[in-house]
DNA sequence: TAGTGGTCTAGACCACAAA
DNA sequence: TTGTGGTCTAGACCACTAA
């Protein structure tokens, strides 16, 4: 299963007549090149004044799109050395939004998925409250499997407003990526998100579908994603194997 | 039990000749009155303006100590408006290291702490690893049952490098906060760590101390603190009730 | 209209690394 | 010595908010 980044279009240079600030142009070609690895880790990547050159920009501008990509990990920088792509770090689960399959090829295993149950329902009342929504309206539900290795990692269960995205349903999310859905057929592209994170025990189903014992500890995330206008469009539920699954990050004083 | 501030003696404005960069001296002045309650939340800061002339500072390097506290959460901008205090989140509990007493805080619990171990051990094979000592040098283990409104919480077990702060263990950690000795009486600020999140199955003993049921899904944390000269001086680990503790964070795209 | 934060620029000096 | 990133400045224009 391939993934098409999110910027298979993006022009190589910055766009002066965009509506996106020309940091967040820099970031986000930066970005991409790295991780289409067009640079090795531990390479250094252009110079400030390169880079000023190469778009035209000034220096506090090209700067505050470096910080931007070393503040999230991407690079580090060293003084009087350069900006080096960083290893891809676990770290990014907790901050950025990833995939199943990108988080699982950072952790180099191989992904794959089956689809549990795919169907239109009413907003179950718990659901709605987390998205901000009247009971009742109209779901698409989602929920998968997803294997590492062959092996089950956790249960994913997805609810997305259907108005926001009808027909969604009618791909095949085996195989296609639902964010890439989202995205190429309604238009809508997920940029923020909030999580919280439990332990809870794997029900009976659960323990059967994750092949571990009877109440077996759970890594529990549930998630409300917002769309690039700030609506809430998916509650997310995601429960990982506790023997297989853990989250890295780092803190600072 | 009263927690005294790091940062106590700060001056109220920057300091030209410190070695400290005017931003971040900017950035830790505006936040010590924050966490004081300098300001309500919700309450607006000083503009850019006002900041500029108090510490005769020019817009960019007070826009930068701004950008800092806005990305960590203390504040939140508005075009337009101004800068406001944000309502403390339990976001923090994943991108700042705050203590028990802070995290129940902020949480709306009154802390309480019983110390169940106070010892000194040779470091344990797997201790010794994640700090990157040799097995066998002397730590202080300290073990404590974290309670709040009076129920447990959390099972912390911190192994210290002994050598980097001897006699610590002479103090009462039940009353005392841990990183407020190794500040004030051994010169070890910790600045920064790296934590891994995994769920787990609670132990016979655990269960009892947390009274919980046997076997109940725990949040555990295993934690590596460093120093103020990068060096590791702590090995933590936290169980916290499945049932009773979470954690809260957000992500971008 | 006045005041706020958002973006961007040109230019300077410093600290650090490597040749 | 050269080139890198780190810090800091003055000044400009824009977008948004509120009166």
């Amino acid at each position: 299963m391939v993934l098409h980044d999110d910027y298979t279009q993006l022009r190589m240079t910055v766009n002066r007549h965009s509506s996106l600030p020309l940091h967040q142009q820099l970031y986000e070609i930066l970005r991409h090149k790295i991780l289409q690895g067009e640079w090795e880790v531990g390479e250094m990547i252009p110079t400030e004044p390169e880079l000023m050159q190469q778009h035209n920009l000034s220096r506090i501008t090209v700067r505050r799109g470096l910080n931007r990509l070393a503040n999230e990990g991407l690079i580090y920088r060293q003084q009087g050395r350069g900006s080096f792509v960083a290893e891809q770090t676990l770290e990014q689960g907790l901050t950025r939004i990833i995939s199943f399959t990108e988080d699982m090829n950072q952790r180099g295993m191989v992904p794959r998925t089956e689809v549990l149950f795919s169907d239109l329902v009413p907003s179950p009342e718990d659901v709605a409250e987390r998205l901000g929504l009247e009971p009742g309206a109209e779901m698409a539900r989602l929920e998968r499997l997803r294997l590492a290795n062959d092996e089950p990692m956790s249960i994913e269960e997805s609810y997305l407003v259907h108005s926001y995205c009808p027909g969604v349903l009618e791909d095949n999310y085996a195989v296609n990526a639902l964010r890439e859905a989202l995205e190429a057929k309604h238009g809508i592209r997920i940029l923020r998100a909030r999580q919280i994170i439990r332990a809870v025990r794997a029900s009976t189903r659960q323990a059967r579908l994750l092949t571990v014992p009877a109440r077996s500890p759970l890594l529990f995330i549930e998630r409300v994603s917002y769309s690039q206008q700030n609506l809430p469009v998916e509650f997310l539920r995601i429960y990982y194997r506790g023997d297989r699954y853990s989250l890295y990050n780092e803190l600072n004083g």
